[in-house]
DNA sequence: AGCACGCCGACT
DNA sequence: GTCGGCGTGCTC
């Protein structure tokens, strides 16, 4: 930073607080001066609140009233690249720059001075009188020789009150001294060996040592399974950028942020990395943070919400299991880490590698156009081996209304049983949507106004389009072979297809796993691995979240609907089916009893599933992505969600209504609204709502779009309104 | 986000 | 008369 930048008491100075205002207040410069990017307190109407001085002031306040800022605080400012971070993170997600920066500070005790704490050595005196519970105290210090003790520690290790250490400092038996509260993280050692490579992994991980060398911002998919050696690899990119004396952050969803991992970096570096996950206490987070800052955390292993610590020279990210929907979603502000990773290393000049088995079709297609660099990493045990997959025609097969599992999978089922083995019947979208069908010919009952299906609407007995939301009364014929009374709702939640299991197969041990039915993570997990073990017959889920985990029992794998998204209404449905075949190919099964899938399908001549059933990867996404293209949805499109949310529902839709009406600056640009229809969770804890969703070609300038149609907006009470950009779901 | 200001209904 | 509901607007 040079001299010319820097800000004189009494200089005019704008700032940005973490306060919800839509623009920077004007303050004077304190005494002795200030840089810009300088975290700062200043004074807003009665309150002191954090803010960062963002640039020279722009003088157009009345100057009489312009206070000053009260103080600087202690913490490396905001570099330049943060600031352009964070600006075109707001600009993308359509974000207030305040939510954004509150992202970037969220760590406790910013403004605190750098805090001291007490800590304990052995000092020079001898107690006056020597007891049994001095004696373990002085014994705890000398065991650990020069090491130091908070009181609380060293009463604990020695198992005495606090009040005996307190006698002992007394008489100087222990003496007290200062030490600041944050340390730097250990250093960790990027000249290690790291594991022994075979070949491929050697070639790829110099090619990504090779990108890092160029200094340059660059992106490379790295795709291999479970048990190719993904993380060694990326651990040598690590080191490389440790070597380079830059930071490096690696990204994991939260669920996989296991002790496991952190051993294994452990093992390679020969220390911990800092880890920043939710369940980090506040003075782990504050240390992180500050020390992040300065230097004195050289990596960095966390959830998504990592991207917003203050790196000074952060080199390299790695996004593992870059596929991972929970990397979008975040309270509060909703941005994709993915995509935000991309950003912010093109910003700051770093690498970023995208690890998965299965990368999201974003990815595959930004590597097929050369934007990415792409890395395929063989399995080192040889091709994995596939699940033999059929199709189950359920054009053929006779069921009861209101039941999925046809007659060929019921004794699939009950053959694995009898062998005492198990069986997964998987459901690729959560929630309960029917949608209607007819059982006749396999058709859906699509939208006149849009290519989505409708889903029956039980309070209104009419079918409704839960994408534009046009309702008609639900047909007796079919429209399109004309048969009557086949039509039917399908689509079956855990809970459905749990009892439907229980009642066809009484004698078995039901397991429905689903991450709504369990509080927490870990509860979920510990499930999975009693599982694992043989405790259940029949497990009924939504997703397989075994990282990690084989399953030596589970061979049969029923995927119950595989046509969800084929046409349009689930986006990811068919790559959660095709990311499920690979899965179980890794880890169900024996090596002597392969698991055989099978998928119950409508449509079995369909691209998507004769794709997924050679099991021919390339060609699945080129299928997926032909259809994607045709229906001109992401990653060939772009789309926006607008969700408004109130406790009043006739209130909600007439704000829908309201904006569907005024879409003049959405017509300008060429694009779409549809809506509004009830979101895809329709109601959250007494709030409704209602989604509106846009559509737009790829290149159209749709954030600008929506930040002009939605602007004139006055929410009235209770009501909210907030915007997603490329959303996840769109049913 | 807070917090004050201000304009309408149920009380001492 | 006044206490207090929360709609509206401001904060450099």
């Amino acid at each position: 930073m040079s001299e010319a930048d820097f800000f004189h008491e009494g200089d005019l100075v704008a700032v940005l607080t973490t306060q919800p205002l839509d623009r920077t207040l004007d303050y004077r410069a304190p005494a002795g001066g200030c840089f810009p990017g300088a975290y700062v307190e200043v004074p807003l109407g009665p309150r002191k609140v954090l803010g960062v001085v963002w640039g020279p002031g722009q003088g157009d306040f009345d100057r009489s009233r312009i206070r000053s800022v009260i103080r600087v605080l202690d913490v490396a400012p905001m570099r330049v690249e943060m600031q352009e971070f964070l600006t075109r993170a707001a600009a993308y997600t359509l974000t207030p720059l305040p939510a954004m920066l509150r992202l970037a500070t969220r760590a406790p005790g910013l403004s605190d001075p750098p805090s001291m704490r007490k800590i304990l050595r052995r000092g020079d005196a001898e107690p006056d009188r020597m007891t049994d519970a001095r004696r373990r105290v002085i014994e705890v210090l000398q065991e650990y020789g020069g090491l130091a003790f908070t009181p609380r520690e060293l009463a604990d290790m020695a198992g005495v009150s606090g009040s005996v250490v307190k006698g002992l400092v007394k008489q100087g038996a222990v003496r007290e001294e200062d030490s600041p509260r944050d340390l730097p993280f250990p250093a960790l050692d990027a000249g290690r060996a790291g594991k022994a490579l075979t070949e491929d992994q050697a070639a790829a991980a110099e090619a990504l040592r090779a990108a890092l060398r160029s200094g340059d911002y660059g992106t490379t998919l790295l795709k291999g399974v479970t048990g190719s050696g993904k993380t060694e690899v990326y651990l040598e990119a690590v080191a490389e950028c440790l070597a380079m004396g830059r930071q490096a952050l690696v990204l994991l969803p939260e669920i996989a942020l296991t002790a496991e991992f952190l051993t294994r970096v452990e093992a390679r570096f020969g220390a911990r990395p800092a880890e920043w996950h939710s369940g980090a206490t506040m003075t782990e987070r504050r240390r992180i943070w500050r020390m992040v800052g300065q230097g004195g955390a050289q990596l960095v292993v966390g959830a998504r919400s990592a991207l917003f610590l203050p790196f000074q020279n952060l080199g390299l990210i790695i996004v593992d299991e870059e596929h991972d929907t929970s990397y979008k979603q975040e309270d509060g502000v909703l941005y994709s880490a993915r995509d935000m990773a991309v950003l912010r290393a093109s910003i700051c000049g770093a690498q970023v590698v995208l690890a998965s088995a299965t990368p999201s079709l974003e990815s595959w297609t930004n590597a097929e156009a050369g934007k990415y660099r792409r890395l395929d990493l063989p399995n080192r045990f040889g091709a994995a081996v596939l699940p033999e997959m059929r199709a189950i025609d359920m054009r053929a097969e006779k069921l009861q209304p209101g039941t999925w599992i046809s007659p060929t999978l019921r004794s699939a089922v009950r053959d694995r049983m009898e062998k005492g083995e198990q069986a997964l019947l998987f459901i690729n979208r959560r929630g309960y949507a029917p949608v209607t069908l007819c059982r006749a010919c396999g058709q859906q009952i699509g939208c006149d106004h849009c290519d989505a299906r409708m889903v029956e609407h039980r309070f209104l007995k009419r079918l409704m389009c839960h994408q534009c939301g046009e309702t008609k009364p639900m047909p007796e014929a079919c429209p399109s072979c004309g048969v009557e009374g086949k039509l039917a709702p399908v689509g079956p939640g855990i809970e459905r297809l749990a009892e439907e299991a229980a009642a066809a197969f009484p004698e078995a041990r039901i397991a429905a796993l689903s991450s709504d039915l369990f509080g927490s993570a870990r509860a979920l997990k510990a499930k999975i691995e009693e599982i694992a073990a043989g405790a259940a017959d029949i497990v009924i889920g939504t997703q397989l979240v075994a990282k990690g985990h084989n399953f030596p029992l589970l061979t049969l794998v029923g995927v119950i609907d595989a046509d969800l998204g084929l046409q349009g209404s689930d986006l990811r449905a068919a790559e959660r089916t095709f990311q499920l075949m690979r899965q179980v190919a890794g880890r169900a099964g024996r090596a002597e009893r392969p698991g055989t899938a099978l998928l119950q399908t409508f449509q079995p001549e369909h691209p998507v599933i004769r794709a997924i059933l050679a099991g021919d990867e390339e060609r699945f996404w080129r299928a997926e992505a032909a259809e994607r293209e045709a229906a001109g949805v992401p990653p060939y499109g772009r789309m926006v969600g607008i969700v408004l949310s109130g406790p009043d529902v006739a209130a909600v839709f007439d704000l829908g209504n309201h904006l569907a009406r005024n879409d003049g600056p959405l017509r300008r640009i060429g694009a779409q609204v549809f809506g509004p229809a009830p979101a895809p969770i329709a109601r959250i804890r007494g709030r409704h709502r209602v989604r509106l969703l846009v559509k737009a070609a790829k290149g159209a300038p749709v954030q600008a779009a929506v930040a002009q149609w939605i602007a004139p907006l006055r929410l009235k009470g209770d009501l909210r309104l907030s915007v997603d950009i490329d959303p996840q779901s769109f049913y």
